[in-house]
DNA sequence: ATCAAGGGTTGACGCTGCGTCAGGGTCAAG
DNA sequence: CTTGACCCTGACGCAGCGTCAACCCTTGAT
């Protein structure tokens, strides 16, 4: 006869366990001694390691419980069921382990492959580490909008670096980050830079072929640029003076007030 | 501008988990507009997605909260852990799918496989189900108390069923075990038959090989022995008539008054 | 015979990560 | 002006035990 920590040891379970098990009705009460222990047998410890071995593969007590007063078809048909939920949390896992490896690369994370090298010619050209987490934020929210379409965009990105200009742009506003005033000339230059770009894209027609509903996305995208840096108001003063608003989507404004 | 709604949806979580994290501290709380409502901009979208992916991994949001303002080292180390912690995790869930496997082929569970070969020479030999069902059970105890030494005896185990008088023994049982009588004229060759073998054993000093304390264990294998079939006790009474105790590790008794 | 250590007993609260009411207020559309 | 779809706070519920608390029982040493 045993007592509940020696069935406990056995089983390799916890005397809480045990009583847990009790309460909800998973094990049976055994009998009590004078002194009102509980006192088991060996069906207990036999019983008790079926359950552990479920428990640790992850079914939940209350399935457990109905599993083992089953039939044996019925207890097959479970037990198929918990293999493809093991099967699936495996995988689960597994892609975990690649999100997370991402994470620590820095780069990517959410990030298809195409975007960490767009994000690694960057870098090459002189954007700024600053300037780099902000991109990446930027097609993180892209990668979570349309998952499908930043494959199609990228190339096009990479083909944008082609022109010097956007070159210099990039490294202009990279030592913008990195400095504290705002006076200074690259500020102008910078304004200039991006004045120039949108009155070019805007004769070729820029055709962003992009819904026509989904303004309140570009306001987001904006809405990061402008928290990335306390400047970003500035610069956008600037161009709004010069006749344009806005980072992702550039568009003309009327000179208010 | 995003409401929490929006914001739940982009970083694909639920509204109760974006309000749990805001409860926690593990996402500052954000500005709120006129009504009242949370307002979120872009960063929050990218923190969501973060935190989202640390915790599918299984970082405990604690855990996650120092994660997001560790600098890089101390980041890359919380990640080397989490994937070692994962890895283990995988590791476990492999094995949990093995166990639960064995559990549907109704043998093993925790039985190494040179017991489960035992059993099935056992089958074969003409034991019922009832009787295997038992055996299996003590089995698992045993290799509960002692993991190593199973693969120890096993062989001795196969050795005895050479004895036409120890198969015969089983298949006596095990007919015992379908009947519903008691004074089936098999109970008397089951004793006659168990006697016989004890004695024998007994002249060539039977050497257990298992250490004495363990009268306990030896008493637990008896018990689940007893519960297997309410017959039991009528067998083991009639044995001690004819100076014998005990069903794993049977001993003469003094024939009591 | 006594006493401390180390079992056992019930009962209850704590923990994680949210789901899910309840009982409101708001906003956009018809 | 209603309707439906959001938003708000506050609170309880869930699994699967861990961890007190406050008490009783057993056992071996003294």
């Amino acid at each position: 006869m045993l007592t509940i920590g020696q069935l406990a040891a056995y089983a390799g379970v916890t005397v809480r366990a045990v009583r847990h098990y009790h309460q909800i009705g998973l094990l049976p009460e055994p009998e009590r001694d004078a002194s009102g222990y509980r006192k088991y047998g060996a069906p207990a410890v036999v019983s008790l390691i079926k359950i552990r071995t479920l428990a640790e593969a992850g079914v939940p007590l209350g399935r457990i419980a109905r599993m083992l007063d089953a039939d044996g078809t019925a207890f097959a048909e479970a037990v198929e069921r918990i293999d493809a939920h093991l099967r699936a949390e495996i995988d689960r896992l597994e892609n975990s382990r690649k999100q997370v490896a991402q994470l620590a690369a820095g780069d990517s994370l959410v990030l298809p492959p195409p975007v960490v090298a767009y994000l690694d010619r960057l870098r090459e050209i002189g954007a700024s580490e600053r300037m780099l987490a902000g991109e990446r934020d930027g097609w993180i929210l892209i990668a979570a909008r349309w998952p499908g379409k930043v494959a199609e965009w990228i190339p096009d990105k990479f083909a944008q670096l082609e022109d010097p200009r956007i070159v210099r742009l990039y490294q202009v506003l990279s030592a913008l980050m990195e400095t504290k005033g705002l006076d200074d000339p690259l500020v102008l230059e910078a304004v200039d830079l991006l004045v120039e770009l949108a009155e070019e894209a805007e004769a070729a027609g820029f055709d962003s072929g992009v819904a026509e509903g989904d303004d309140m996305f570009f306001a987001l995208l904006d809405n990061l640029a402008d928290e990335s840096d306390d400047r970003a108001w500035r610069l956008r003063e600037l161009m709004r003076e010069r006749g344009w608003d806005g980072w992702t989507r550039m568009r003309r404004v009327t000179g208010q007030a």
